[in-house]
DNA sequence: CATTAGAAG
DNA sequence: CTTCAAATG
């Protein structure tokens, strides 16, 4: 089964831009979505695609945040949030679980100019460690996939150097996400292409960038460690337009 | 010398469609604008266009209401504001003298919903009048152009019935109007064409108004009696497009 | 329905 | 540079 990945930057801008990710996603049969930007009264056409599974969760304040899981299965079950409510009325983590095997989308926080919600961020991190353990002693194998709002090594950001002090590059996030695969989840795509340069998920929208491909590697699909074996394939999708955001999908036997 | 008036509601959104008022008004010598919605120095390109002299006057609160006269030639005089800050801060009223001339462009409240702002309307009204005086005593002829946000009588709305309760033609609005050419003004366009209907200068952007001709007549450009013998045109210009409003017009000989 | 500003990314 | 919301018309 093929599981994407997508920050649709606003999910009204895309279908505006005739991008419904569940129309252009080639073999989907999973879609996480982050920064849909929308509670579901807002969007009644978009919520329940033809032929899909739509299971939606929002930030109170309206336009903000806010994820999604579309499945072409109906899921055994579906939770909205972390848990916590400092998080989810932010509208960033959602589960859909298949079985034993749960997809989770996270949208992590931005730690913003001079790592104003660095703090916030990380308790999000901390929060989030609990929260997969949890689904992992209830016997699940866990896909994580969202935008983690972090670029973990040099190779994974055009300007490492430059970006040293700045939001997703901070010391802090990139310390966490060291911790995060000690803990055993697996990034798969950067472990199957350990030297790749220039695949990144994120440009800004200035300049240029994404032509120039000056990017960052921010969202990912890791997994936990029972789940690796099953992974046919990882991969990222830079070709497809409509966010300032990529899609990533990862293949599971 | 033909003196346009004409609501360009956001001066930065005509010049995107290419409808600056100084390049599309045939035959203009001054041109007296509101709602440009803009601070001199968030528009340095437009502030002084080549051939014209600009005089602004804007809202404190950034993108709010503003006015502006442009004249091909200097006037002798320029004066921001109707000389009470309650109004002023809103930046609604602009003088330019040319000789005893004086050409007064004013962008009158919206009464809102409800009349929310009636009270504050008519005190703008009231101040108005004495300030039109005050220009008089000095010897000054006056020509007072702008949105007015009155339509007058049956005949300058096409659904009156409809808008009795609605901003723009509540009794309270349509008495100031009343009172106002009882002290002499001159509503020149309405004089010379007493019985046109049809003729409006503003309508809704819902529902193909415009294509409709559902209308009002808001938008006028009324002399001193003193000047009623110079005029010798008033006319109204629906075809110009780039605002909700159309612009008006006077010739004086 | 349209413009602008402001928060956020 | 872009999204969305809120205020205002």
């Amino acid at each position: 089964m093929r599981i994407y990945s997508w920050n649709v930057n606003g999910i009204r801008s895309v279908a505006k831009k005739d991008c419904l990710p569940w129309a252009i996603l080639p073999g989907a049969e999973v879609i996480c979505l982050q920064e849909t930007k929308a509670q579901p009264q807002q969007i009644p056409d978009l919520t329940d695609p033809e032929g899909w599974h739509g299971a939606w969760h929002s930030a109170k304040k309206p336009g903000y945040s806010s994820v999604a899981i579309l499945s072409r299965d109906k899921p055994d079950e579906v939770v909205p949030g972390l848990g916590h409510d400092d998080f989810d009325v932010e509208g960033r983590v959602l589960a859909a679980r298949f079985g034993t095997l749960v997809v989770i989308t996270a949208y992590f926080p931005n730690s913003q100019e001079l790592g104003k919600r660095l703090d916030y961020k990380l308790a999000f991190c901390a929060h989030l460690e609990g929260y997969l353990a949890a689904w992992r002693a209830k016997g699940c194998q866990v896909v994580l996939l969202g935008d983690y709002n972090i670029a973990h090594r040099p190779i994974d950001l055009a300007r490492p150097k430059e970006n040293e002090k700045n939001a997703g590059y901070l010391p802090g996030e990139r310390a966490w996400m060291d911790r995060y695969l000690g803990l055993g989840y697996r990034d798969v795509f950067r472990e199957r292409n350990p030297e790749l340069a220039g695949a990144y998920t994120w440009w800004t929208n200035w300049g240029g960038a994404r032509q120039r491909n000056i990017g960052w590697r921010i969202d990912y699909a890791t997994v936990s460690p029972d789940l690796v074996s099953r992974v046919q394939d990882a991969a990222i999708h830079p070709m497809v337009m409509g966010s300032d955001h990529c899609p990533v999908s990862i293949d599971l036997g």
